[in-house]
DNA sequence: CGGTGGTCAGACAACGTTGTCTGATGTTAT
DNA sequence: ATAACATCAGACAACGTTGTCTGACCACCG
């Protein structure tokens, strides 16, 4: 008997509810029962059902279960970041995982690359394992190939960046005001000649960055010198090479504002390769680990990537318990956090 | 029609291969086969469905299929790291995904934050979402919770650590002699007198890298003194407040050990806090962005955790794909790199 | 003693898909 | 003309599970 179910367990791979009702002598629907916690069940049964489960190693296949459920959920939800290697996507990616945990839902992550191409893809795959829901950083500039994906029930949340030519609930950072925060802060400390380091404009994010750079300089009267203007950075090694240029250029800036994360550190390298770093003002957007500590530390417009997260794992679960309100866009404010590299004086 | 079509759509939710069939005016098992990729399809019969799907916006349901087909495959496998909003696991993560990528196999993703419960609990949503395979940084000293699920055909892979009371494919670092070359080369730069700050003693990496310290100073004929010994440290704080008190002491370490990423850093904020940086030397374990920017730029031992990401996922594909030799146990060697903060002579 | 109500088994269908048939249709070769 | 073959539809069962029934059994109550 015990042969013959072992013997069961080595060919037939794992074990099923059926297996279970056998080992307990119990039926199948009790079996059932038990594992979906339905009150009415016999102590003594319950307790046979639990041990022959534990004996064989039975874990219930949640696939069949929610394909056979009436609420056809997986407990799953698909998240599509940047790089998930990135800091801003790991902090992002554990803000969203601290609200699904309280709910036993677990993560389906993606790395998108700034790939228009492989967010859809990705986005599909989620689908095609039937998430409850997404939430996507999006990237490109057409989102409408989400809208029959919308339509079939799947809520979808975006971060960090507005999605286009789709509607849809979001969580951004006030990037434009904080752009501009940034830059009235190198005003106000006598800079008059400051550099613009971007990512790629086709980013939402990074427009609007740039947007709040010209909008400050625009303020104070200043025209937008094109010359000491950089899009497209996208790595480190990007944007140090473009601080070098534009610091060793003729007429350098005094200042620089850098729209993101690693472009900020590409100009410390930059700073340093150029030993300006005591005279040039340097501020980023978005703070990063160990800022406080390079020499000067560095002043950054620090957005709270955190609650992003957990606001739009919130507004997602809210869509899938069923919230039918018009989208929401939701905007964080950002804080300027001086530090040193921002007070630098200008000329 | 299109009107009943889209009705369809609104009250039953997503389309089903039967719904596409209806449309395309063809049979269940033709969609099936376009999907597929059965050759032997009429190409005419192949555009029909496919316009009907888009029309429709079909997109198959890879539960239900990997519920009925022969191979039982999800192409889904689960990654339990610490924390995925930290550096390494980051890392580790990206290189994983790298190679599921190439396989068109998705990510389902946990932290376990070094809470044995939480492992355990994270590893069965994994299976019961029936995971092609498992990649686990393992916690805690007993992982005989997953032989059953060994036995059941999932193959698992531990990274990083070993895992205890269960045979099983890992990929860890050469972190005893790694920490011991670590030792060696602030011994070699003069110190006698060596701090010890490291992680949970129950972590097998941070044991191995603790018996490397004491191999290094027993070679050098020292004894280890417990007073300049601290482990237990898990985040920044622990670790600046440990080293804190160390170099406070009556008698300070000349040098200090740090046998982990955040440790490293923590150590530099108290080297920072009492003005020691100059005249006392340090090594991390682990690099870490902006290690050389600091000042003075801090010595490493590095360690390939990008490749310990590949070599885990190929093994993890290897075991998916039916191999079957015995449990191998790869050790992936690191590197010192002198960076200042380990150069610093000692008295 | 018959009725009531609670507990459980078992049968059945279904979720969306695929493997395996049988059989219908059309095309080509003989 | 008939045979041989390719292409396709349709029926059926099955993957592992759950919703809905019917009905058996037992205990308790009036």
């Amino acid at each position: 008997m015990s042969e013959s179910l072992s013997t069961n367990l080595a060919v037939l791979g794992r074990p099923t509810m059926r297996d279970v009702a056998a080992l307990a002598e119990v039926g199948l629907k009790t079996v059932s029962r038990v594992f979906n916690d339905v009150p009415t069940v016999d102590p003594l049964l319950v307790t046979r059902v639990r041990s022959a489960a534990a004996k064989l190693g039975y874990r219930p296949n949640l696939n069949a279960s929610s394909l056979r459920r009436g609420d056809r959920r997986t407990a799953t939800i698909g998240l599509l970041l940047e790089d998930v290697a990135n800091p801003f996507s790991g902090v992002l990616h554990r803000a969203v995982e601290d609200v699904a945990r309280a709910r036993n839902v677990l993560l389906l992550t993606g790395s998108v690359d700034e790939d228009p191409i492989r967010e859809q893809h990705l986005a599909q795959a989620l689908i095609d394992r039937r998430v409850d829901g997404l939430i996507i950083v999006p990237v490109g500039h057409d989102h409408s190939y989400l809208i029959l994906e919308q339509r079939a029930g799947t809520p979808i949340v975006f971060v960090d960046r507005e999605p286009s030519l789709l509607g849809g609930d979001a969580v951004v950072s006030a990037n434009q005001t904080g752009a501009s925060d940034a830059v009235r802060h190198l005003l106000s400390a006598g800079h008059r000649r400051i550099g613009y380091l971007g990512d790629l404009i086709k980013i939402s994010t990074a427009r609007d960055r740039f947007r709040g750079y010209c909008d400050a300089l625009a303020a104070a009267g200043l025209p937008v010198d094109e010359a000491i203007v950089r899009h497209g950075l996208t790595t480190v090694k990007d944007a140090e090479q473009a601080s070098n240029e534009l610091l060793r250029s003729d007429k350098p800036p005094t200042a620089l504002f850098a729209s993101q994360n690693l472009v900020t550190i590409g100009a410390v390298r930059a700073l340093r390769d150029t030993r300006t770093q005591d005279r040039t003002a340097l501020v980023g957007f978005d703070d990063f680990l160990l800022a406080d500590l390079l020499q000067p530390a560095v002043t950054v417009v620090r957005q709270d990537v955190s609650e992003m997260g957990k606001q739009a794992a919130l507004m997602l679960f809210d869509r899938i318990d069923g919230v039918t309100h018009t989208p929401q866009s939701r905007v964080l404010p950002t804080t300027l956090i001086p530090r040193g590299s921002g007070e630098i004086a200008g000329p």
